[in-house]
DNA sequence: CTTGGGTATAATGTATGCTAAATGCAATGT
DNA sequence: ACATTGCATTTAGCATACATTATACCCAAG
């Protein structure tokens, strides 16, 4: 394998990100160019370039002359993402379900099983961010529909910040796990229509939830 | 309104994509950043964070250390584009229809009337371009749906220049232009279903077309 | 006390120049 | 003749320095 010259600003705008997707750096805070190229040691450039790209992925706002802030996701805004998600991950799983092999099912259902003991382990970081994107992804990946696949990974980035503060907020997720099962079921099945309109339930659920919990807090703010 | 302070980067921006949507930068050419910072007078930093832009809008690729490409797109890339368009432009579609008002659908009509008197006068230039935009974005002016709104319009910009190259190389459109009319007849019944899936039907038959030519024009490069 | 304007300041935007990576070519050895 | 290594050239990446813009503050006028 060869190794990679990751350039600076990869580097930077990894950094960043995981600033804002961990809390680190909440919705609304301004991002110094400059205090973020002191801290990690690159001049401004850089971080400029970094904060571009972060502004495509749709983590900060760039205002000419105002400088980046981490976005701030309204409730709405929160409501039309999970919206599209639903939309776009059905469109994917529509594709992909009649190319799964046996295993890739048999993949999928490894990573669910990892997913569930790393819940009842409690580490609810790991089973929301990196399994459960895992998961889905296997699901989608024989649906050769790359842009769209680019689209759906960057709108489950994005909100997977909201789905943290959920859980920290309301003390665990609230979409039974059962859900994924019953997914990887009706995948299994290859019933194309039940699988996915199911996965867009499942996602206009997780929607629900983490939008009331959003629309709580935008009432507390006054 | 408030005048706006166009940053040298924007302009820079707004400089290579015209350049690129007019096919004056073929799919595939290197972009060079002294060149383009050289013919446009400015430095390359602002060039360097235009390319990144562009990139995030799909028109360039980036590759570390190698530099910008304008992206060559695929027959099967086009395909997918235009599915994820009719998709997302159905899912706007019905979110504004029940929205829009009598003087919007009067407005609708006067562009719509603009766009055949364009034709008509051999524009076709404008009546792809910035006509047909104008009228799809009227219909879909009520669906208080910005995210989506950008994804649409990102993609309609994409697509451009490949609906050019067809209407040059096939010497006119072959989507009929009563078809918009059809829309905007079931826009006006508020028949949101009947709406969208015309709407479907009329972003897939376009497809059709653009697609047809590119696999002759892949297939002749052997 | 409020309002308007001008200046100070802090932040962003951009130019210049240096560093480092990739590519092509030539020289050397097999 | 071919592969391989090293060098030279080109181009991108980045740091430093300077220019420009926005904002906050102060002072003066109403």
């Amino acid at each position: 394998m060869a190794i990679e010259h990751k350039t600076r600003t990869q580097l930077v705008a990894e950094a960043i990100r995981e600033k804002i997707l961990t809390g680190e750096i909440k919705a609304g805070d301004p991002l110094r160019q400059a205090a973020l190229a002191a801290e990690l040691n690159v001049s401004r450039i850089p971080v400029r370039e970094a904060l571009l790209q972060l502004e495509a992925e749709g983590l900060v706002n760039f205002e000419a002359h105002k400088g980046a802030t981490a976005t701030e996701l309204s409730a709405s805004q929160i409501d039309e993402i999970f919206d599209l998600r639903a939309l776009l991950e059905a469109e994917l799983l529509s594709h992909s379900i009649g190319g799964l092999t046996d295993q890739d099912l048999i993949d999928a259902e490894l990573i669910l099983t990892e997913l569930e003991s790393a819940m009842d382990a409690g580490d609810t970081h790991l089973a929301t961010g990196d399994l459960n994107s895992r998961f889905h992804g296997k699901l989608y990946s024989r649906a050769q529909r790359p842009q769209t696949r680019e689209l759906v990974d960057m709108y489950s980035k994005n909100s997977e910040r909201y789905v943290r503060m959920h859980i920290l907020l309301a003390g665990g997720l609230t979409t039974a796990p059962e859900e994924h099962r019953t997914l990887l079921a009706h995948c299994r099945a290859k019933d194309t229509h039940k699988a996915c309109e199911f996965l867009k339930s499942h996602i206009l659920g997780a929607k629900d939830d983490i939008k009331k919990l959003l629309l709580k807090i935008e009432d507390e703010k006054r």
